[in-house]
RNA sequence: GGCCCGUUCGUCUAUCGGUUAGGACACCAGGUUUUCAACCUGGGAAGAGGGGUUCGACUCCCCUACGGGCUGCCA
């Protein structure tokens, strides 16, 4: 699924019909990792397009040429792999494209709708710096806009949209509603630089329009740009798109989430070990809602999401409950599933790999260990006891409770597990049995049993260790440690 | 400064003029219990403030406050 290359898409002249299949689309800057906003992003158009039978395209914004990076574009990529978000077709790269966004600049130029102008940055910064003082709108009104075009310099320019100044510009809003904005408090936006490369504003609408995007879903700081980029559809004739701009994800303090919060990028959540499953479900919890539905599988999400359902003000993230849902759908995935994610998550987070042992140990162990893990590390850690080789090294706590007394009734024990059948039923008989003996609880003598067998205070149930690790390991264990007291 | 968006329990949210304002996470108390987790029962917890409109506003309108965004030859 994932390639690094980035293809040019072939350019059409003309308004391409509008279908009625969906088509979303996913464009991040490529400057750094996948932001867990962006990630979101993502999955919103992910989840309107498959739910729909649709596409889902991905797009990297590399006009940047200063700041973008083909190290951010993998890590981009490899963070929507491991989301589960595939996206249709190869990536396209806007920065190929120049040449069509050119095409398309010239063409607003031929009809009338952009205009050349040769004003200098300093020229605008003045004029900006004047403005200010006056108290005037600091929106550039170029001198160039009715200029005659005898009249015009031959030095570099740049070409402007040559923007309404009258009436209003509507931008229907899937999550926002009407948005009205006066014309006169929007400027004539370039649309190619000087040195004739494509703007952003220019970009994204020839892009959108040319891979027949339908619905463009991304950040509400996108909102006023929408209705600069609907002048563009209209001055090209071009049919808009269905807008929906959904508010950013704030850090746990409500302010705008940033790397002072700690974890920003996808990766990392990858590498604290939450589930790419939970991952989905908390994220697309996060500023929609499915009535009072939590939990819910891909399935799910995909036949219930819907712009409509999108709030309009920003979500914080909850690490408690991103845990909560986590956790939930590690204990839904199917053991075989499970055993593939975990292995995964160790050679992401840098972590040894599994031996065959291992491995084929923790696949028996699953069943009663899902139940009990929110993240990845915290399944790694309570299935210790099958991951260990004897001798089993009981950490502190544990080792507390391997006093004389208890290793002496651990060694009473042994010999009775010797010809037991090993089900659950009877072991819980003859433990039970044991601690009778001693006139104690099984709470007395579980905990030395776990020490023993586990090397933790904190395991799976004693029985479902027993019946995992097997007779001979078992015996072996306690014999480890009831034999030298 | 101008323009735009937002504001329901601590958090995510339901409600789309009439509800004792519901759920989830978190929290507190109790229960179950071989640890952790899970699970069961119960509890506290919200419509930013002020004006309207209406028989009736969380819901519609206006103002204020607070938060955010845009205002680039960045995306």
């Amino acid at each position: 699924m994932v390639s690094e290359g980035l293809i040019v898409m072939e350019s059409t002249g003309s308004p391409r019909p509008q279908g009625s299949e969906v088509v979303t689309r996913f464009a991040p800057s490529p400057t750094g990792y996948l932001h867990i906003g962006g990630a979101r992003t993502a999955l919103f158009n992910w989840l309107y397009a498959r739910g729909r039978g649709g596409k889902f395209l991905l797009r990297i914004e590399d006009t940047d040429r200063e700041r973008s990076t083909p190290e951010a574009t993998a890590a981009i990529l490899r963070g929507l792999t491991w989301l589960g978000l595939d996206w249709d077709g190869e990536p396209i790269s806007q920065f190929a494209r120049r040449d069509r966004h050119a095409e398309v600049a010239y063409q607003m130029l031929a009809r009338g709708a952009a205009y050349k102008c040769f004003s200098t940055q300093e020229e605008i910064e003045a004029y900006r710096e004047q403005a200010r003082a006056e108290g005037r709108s600091t929106l550039f009104q170029s001198p160039w806009r009715d200029a005659d075009p005898a009249s015009h310099p031959d030095a570099p320019f740049v070409i402007r949209m040559r923007a309404p100044r009258d009436g209003e510009t509507l931008v229907q809003d899937a999550v926002q509603g009407s948005v009205t904005f006066r014309n006169d408090q929007l400027d004539d936006m370039v649309c190619l630089r000087s040195d004739g490369t494509p703007t952003y504003m220019l970009a994204v609408v020839v892009d959108d329009h040319d891979m027949g995007v339908t619905h463009v879903i991304r950040g509400d700081d996108h909102l006023n740009n929408a209705a600069r980029q609907t002048m563009v559809y209209q001055a090209m004739g071009w049919p808009v798109p269905v807008w929906a701009h959904i508010p950013l994800i704030h850090g746990p303090d409500g302010k705008k989430l940033s790397k002072r919060h700690g974890a920003v990028g996808l990766e990392e959540y990858q590498a604290m070990g939450y589930p790419a499953a939970g991952m989905r479900n908390y994220l697309a919890r996060l500023g929609w809602s499915h009535g009072d539905d939590e939990f819910f599988t891909d399935a799910q999400a995909k036949a219930w999401f819907d712009l409509g359902q999108i709030g309009r003000a920003p979500a914080r993230l909850d690490f408690k409950k991103l845990e909560s849902v986590s956790g939930q759908h590690i204990a839904a995935t199917e053991d075989a599933a499970l055993l593939h994610e975990t292995e995964a998550f160790l050679a992401a987070a840098g972590r040894p790999a599994l031996s065959p042992g291992q491995r084929e140990g923790l696949s028996q162990a699953l069943y009663c260990l899902k139940d009990r893990a929110k993240t990845f590390p915290e399944l790694i850690e309570k299935a210790h006891f099958v991951l260990a080789s004897r001798p089993i090294e009981p950490d502190p706590a544990a080792a507390k409770s391997l006093d004389l007394v208890s290793r002496g009734i651990l060694a009473e024990l042994t010999p009775q597990l010797q010809s037991a059948s090993w089900d659950r039923e009877t072991l819980e008989g003859i433990v039970a049995q044991v601690a009778e003996a001693h006139g104690m609880g099984l709470g007395k003598i579980a905990g030395p049993l776990r020490a023993a067998l586990a090397g933790r205070t904190v395991s799976p149930s004693v029985f479902d260790m027993m019946l995992v690790l097997g007779r001979a390991e078992t015996l072996a264990r306690l014999g480890d440690t009831a034999g030298p007291a």
